[in-house]
DNA sequence: CGATTTATATAAATCTGACTACAGAAAGGA
DNA sequence: TCCTTTCTGTAGTCAGATTTATATAAATCG
């Protein structure tokens, strides 16, 4: 059975890519709906048809960019033979996603929501709890580590894993105040000398 | 000669302190009026008459809170033998006041404005001032301790003031969060490895 | 005490931003 | 061709938030 109705006159992924770019740029709660409709290219009827509401739009782009973007990290805490590797190598990429972030800098699921209030509260805990996943991955990867003998026995997991977590918001802060990629590549460094007792 | 007119109601001092108080627990946005005038107890127009207006308001805050909660940890940047004493000493102090934070957590230089739009704008630029200015002790003090002998002379103190800055960021932000004090604490241990090579 | 000056409260003006009623347009199905 | 279905644009509603006009209260000065 084909599609009843008229058809939708603008792409809908396309524009589901297109305010994932605002919500990452300008975070939930700045980003008005003009924004979204004037970057798509509709008006409100058609975004509210498409997407039933700003906090539905907004989740379904944070599931784009969990998808996307924001991969590239745990990606790359894959990669490496060491756990010091990988670590760096989930550094170095979540940089580059904080570089790439279109007109603002850092990582939408550090930065999207900022201010825990009621109307936010929901999508705060959202974004909390991928937080908390990515430290979980980290601390799989850590006890990987020390399965393979390239970290001592005595290493405190659950705190580097945290610690790496800060880290990474760290990175995202100081891009979005402007630091470039020397100044964030800097943070690097300094960061990897707890895997080196 | 005496001051005409009707006395005011309140005590100016005791409420710029309360509006500090909801600043810093809500950040620059989600504190509205309402916020800030039932704390002090009076209505609008005594809030106007007083302070001018919210960023006004903001602003007087923003300096209390430089002079009083927000010292403490550039003052226990000077106490101490080391460098790293003084650094484990600001981070520890960093912690308190992250933690002394009515109703929410964190620093109100760091937390109190996060999205830079045209409102906010010279706001944002206010805060991120001071933080630079932070980094910039940090920085004199890492250089002293070149100086006194306990950092090597091939210290990379730009990097390391830079990181010590992303480290108050993250404690904040790990607080704002709801990390409680071992969590925050655990985060000192590991940063400051950078200065033990 | 009367005049002036300043603060307070009520109540509303003003503005912004998320969301929607309505009518018209574009498709498929009978 | 006509009906049903779905999308689109205009225009506006509605709620929330900062700010202010107006009248009243409380102080000092002459």
């Amino acid at each position: 059975m084909a599609t009843r109705g008229r058809p939708r006159g603008f792409d809908r992924d396309l524009a589901l890519q297109k305010i994932m770019d605002v919500f990452w740029a300008k975070g939930y709660e700045a980003a008005q709906l003009n924004d979204l409709t004037a970057a798509i290219g509709i008006t409100p009827p058609s975004f509210y048809a498409a997407f039933g509401s700003k906090e539905q739009a907004f989740r379904e782009a944070v599931s784009l960019y969990v998808e996307t973007a924001g991969s590239g990290s745990m990606r790359a805490l894959n990669t490496g033979e060491t756990a010091q590797q990988a670590i760096r190598a989930m550094l170095l990429a979540s940089i580059d996603v904080a570089l790439n972030a279109p007109q603002s800098n850092g990582c939408l699921l550090i930065l999207g929501v900022m201010n825990c209030q009621a109307e936010t509260e929901p999508l705060y805990y959202l974004l909390k709890g991928v937080r908390k996943e990515t430290v979980e991955r980290v601390r799989a990867r850590l006890e990987r580590g020390v399965a393979d003998g390239d970290l001592p026995q005595t290493t405190d997991i659950a705190t580097l894993a945290s610690y790496y977590g800060a880290i990474m918001q760290a990175i995202s802060m100081q891009a979005r105040d402007g630091a470039r990629r020397p100044e964030l590549e800097a943070l690097v460094g300094p960061s990897l000398t707890a895997l080196q007792q």
